[in-house]
DNA sequence: AATGGTCTATCTAGCGATAGGTAGGTAAGG
DNA sequence: CCTTACCTACCTATCGCTAGATAGACCATT
């Protein structure tokens, strides 16, 4: 059985990994920071996770996809409960944990990251632009949206904007600056 | 003679600090990074800069004082030349650098920076909201910009916005993402 | 039922590299 | 002679990672 879904301690690990990874990013966690948390000791993670590359691409691509199943999950009605309700998960994040996105800390890291985790950021940002864009499209065509926008560069912007402002909004402990955003991005995108 | 205007090798320690860490952040370099580009041996570092914090914060510091200069060098005419003249300075540091705003990347790090040194970060995004808070003001009373938006809001959702972008074009190689972005800004708050 | 072998998941111990930082010395210049 | 700006040499802590051992679970054969 592959890395198909983790369990018990090898998802343990993976947990806590991705908790610390959106804390302080890859280069500022370490192996035994994961292992104080799960309870082993720091020579055990190499058990489950050969390198630290590999625990890294493995935490990227279980938050890759365990994104993508929220976004699949959101059914409000309008599109722009579509996008109040996407900007929700990050606000959430950010108000109950006090964490950041994970593919956000990794994209500010990417010029010392590993490949495999690179390959896994690009993909979760590719995901996360299509998801957008396809409500800004459907917005758009049952005319709640503005119709002069360039949909795609829209929906860029509405990710890289949240992104940026969770960051911020965490590093000046102003989390409502983060809903401020996230409101004044509907609110100009509707017509 | 403190802290004022360092010269000499003090400066281009300061300036090899910033490049490292614009590009890999503050856990992501080291004093032996710092001394191979000046010239120097690490250990003589600490005689111009006693610990690493000291050192991010004097780079953090002298940052946010260029970066103030260079805003209030803009005197375009129109309120919307000069957010594009604003926007134009992460584009030409994205672009020929390859390199993120340093606000933002010390603000995704903040859990594991020194306490002086988020402070820095703070006053920097102080800085930066002012600044760009009163372009949109004077947009909006001369009829240029939107009247109906909140001035403060859309000012942080601006530098924001433009700090996400330039990590996540970065990190996905796709420079031309920031530009369309601050178009898609400068669009969306004109009348 | 007892035996022996293999697999899993962990441990202890420690490797070489590198981190930030310190102590003490030295050559040059006012 | 003292200050400046560096040096060599080294410290302790921590990094990712490896080797080898071990205890328990499962499993097939005797």
């Amino acid at each position: 059985m592959p890395a198909a879904a983790p369990t018990g301690k090898a998802m343990d690990i993976l947990e806590s990994a991705r908790t610390l990874m959106m804390d302080r990013g890859f280069n500022g966690f370490s192996f035994r920071d994961v292992a104080a948390n799960v309870g082993i000791k720091s020579a055990s993670i190499h058990y489950h996770y050969a390198t630290k590359a590999d625990l890294a691409e493995a935490t990227a691509h279980a938050y890759r996809c365990a994104f993508s199943d929220m976004t699949a999950q959101i059914n409000t009605s309008s599109a722009a409960e579509k996008l109040r309700a996407y900007g929700a998960l990050f606000v959430k994040t950010l108000r109950e944990q006090g964490q950041v996105c994970l593919g956000g800390m990794l994209a500010t890291e990417v010029a010392s990251l590993p490949d495999q985790v690179r390959s896994e950021v690009s993909q979760f940002f590719a995901e996360q632009n299509d998801w957008v864009q396809n409500v800004v499209c459907d917005g758009q065509a049952s005319g709640q949206f503005r119709a002069d926008l360039d949909a795609a560069m829209f929906a860029k912007m509405f990710v890289s904007s949240l992104e940026g402002a969770m960051m911020i909004s965490r590093g000046l402990e102003r989390p409502q600056d983060l809903e401020d955003t996230l409101e004044m991005l509907v609110q100009l995108v509707q017509a």
